[in-house]
DNA sequence: CCATTTGCTTATATTTCTACAAATACCTCC
DNA sequence: GGAGGTATTTGTAGAAATATAAGCAAATGG
């Protein structure tokens, strides 16, 4: 049966991302933050959001929303700006330095795992075709 | 460059696992209680631990892992027995409930995401042998 | 305009998590 | 059988996360 291949992969995935090789201490550790500031982030440095849309990615809401951002803007990694259509929102865009702070973060946390490094170049290949269909799927 | 490569795969697996597919909130929802006592109730379910393993084995300190047992005890879902060769210890068991509730947890928790269930045999058959190679290595 | 809605903030409370110190009970080794 | 070490619990404190209510400012739609 398949179903149960399925389950055994899907186990195996999650182990391996959530067990083996999760990295949220080393990161929290590294920037001096708890994770959700890193999310926030790292969300902020791929694309400024409003307060409404970063609460929505990061599953929190408005209210602590604000603490978080807060929090980054006493850092010195963010910055509130009126939006230019619609003065009740801000736009949360992140500072230089939390430029560098989400692209510090991002290194720790896509550094591939050593058994991802040794694997022969062309499961590697498979593995990366498979990835990006169950990605666009 | 297979650095390169390795990193986006990597970086796919941790978006499947941990953005797409996450299934905490669903989990904690349906046991209505926390990850963390989740977490203790399906290691306990695996195999019966003293209080330091649970500890060692969740990444938390003793004294929380007393709370977290605690409340499973209070709950029903664990009983906690005198190790039969040393009395300081304690062997955390969990109930029947406890078999129930922690088998409803890994049927929300295993089960395949449709794109890895519409997978292509094949692929899922490489990936499966992949994957097991990721996790012994 | 005025009422209502929307976006955000402030305030407050509760739960969960993490950490550390100290107490208790038991084991082991000399 | 006493010293020292181990397993667990208790107590305490604080940070982090979550939720709700209330407030302000700005937008929207009669």
């Amino acid at each position: 049966m398949s179903e149960e291949r399925a389950e055994r992969v899907w186990r195996g995935l999650r182990s391996l991302v959530l067990e083996r090789h999760e990295r949220r201490r080393e990161v929290c550790d590294a920037l001096g933050m708890s994770f959700i500031r890193v999310k926030a982030l790292r969300s902020l440095a791929a694309s400024p959001k409003t307060m409404r849309e970063l609460a929505a990615d990061l599953l929190i809401d408005a209210p602590y929303a604000t603490l978080v951002v807060d929090d980054l803007v006493r850092r010195g990694l963010a910055r509130r700006e009126v939006h230019p259509e619609d003065r009740r929102s801000r736009i949360v865009r992140v500072t230089p330095e939390g430029t560098e702070a989400a692209a510090r973060a991002d290194s720790i946390l896509s550094a591939p795992p050593p058994p991802l490094l040794s694997l022969p170049p062309e499961d590697l290949d498979t593995l990366d075709r498979i990835v990006a269909r169950l990605l666009s799927g």
